[in-house]
DNA sequence: GGCCAGGTGTAAA
DNA sequence: TTTACACATGGC
């Protein structure tokens, strides 16, 4: 199989059916609040123990619950997934600055920009674009260490985050219209994702 | 028992 | 502006 393209790269992956089990936009609850705290909790940690935290959080996953919580309460509860004394300090801060500037989710889904996620301590390039593409349901696609990797065994490489997603993109946009170019790019990062788990379960 | 996971921030060169 | 390292749990 020849991959010279991104859009080589989708139309290869497509044909492997990886998203049959998943949900429309592949990442569970996608356009809720609950991305925005399973988007920092993911970070180097598999979704097997996010979903633990997730769990151990059901009655506390809205906006203005979730900033009442006591940091030390967050903290025990998102142990699971690793990381805790860093995301729960992190996700305290965030979520209570989005109550404070934009008032409610879905404001904050309508209004937010890529450079104010980026501003927050705790969300980098991928997050960001986790929590726009999946949470605020924009057209970005995520860019992970998944796809560098892929890319890679294709002779496919770039310096920079951004290169790779505006690669990744291009092709997407120069073969879809533009209705369709955020559920396109929430189910490529998917299938990318679900690629590597099948590769790694065949090792 | 070692390695890796749906990364990010910081310090030091 | 690059590189190295800390952060932490759970699965294989």
């Amino acid at each position: 199989m020849l991959i010279s393209s991104a859009f080589d790269l989708y139309l290869f992956l497509e044909k492997q059916n990886l998203l049959q089990d998943a949900p429309p936009l592949w990442w569970p609850n996608a356009g809720s609040f609950e991305v925005v705290v399973g988007a920092i909790l993911t970070q180097n940690t598999t979704w097997h123990n996010v979903e633990q935290s997730l769990s151990n959080l059901e009655n506390y996953i809205t906006l203005e619950k979730f900033c009442l919580l006591d940091e030390n309460k967050l903290k025990e509860k998102i142990k699971p997934s690793g990381f805790y004394n860093q995301k729960a300090p992190r996700l305290k801060m965030l979520t209570c600055k989005i109550q404070k500037e934009f008032g409610s989710f879905q404001n904050f889904q309508k209004n937010v920009t890529r450079e104010w996620l980026l501003a927050q301590k705790g969300i980098g390039n991928e997050t960001a674009d986790a929590i726009l593409c999946y949470g605020c349901l924009r057209a970005e696609m995520v860019v992970d260490t998944y796809t560098k990797r892929l890319l890679k065994m294709y002779g496919i490489e770039f310096q920079t985050y951004d290169a790779y997603k505006y690669f990744l993109q291009e092709g997407v946009q120069s073969h879809f219209p533009i209705s369709q170019h955020h559920s396109v790019y929430a189910q490529f990062h998917g299938m990318i994702v679900e690629y590597n788990k099948k590769l790694k379960t065949f090792k």
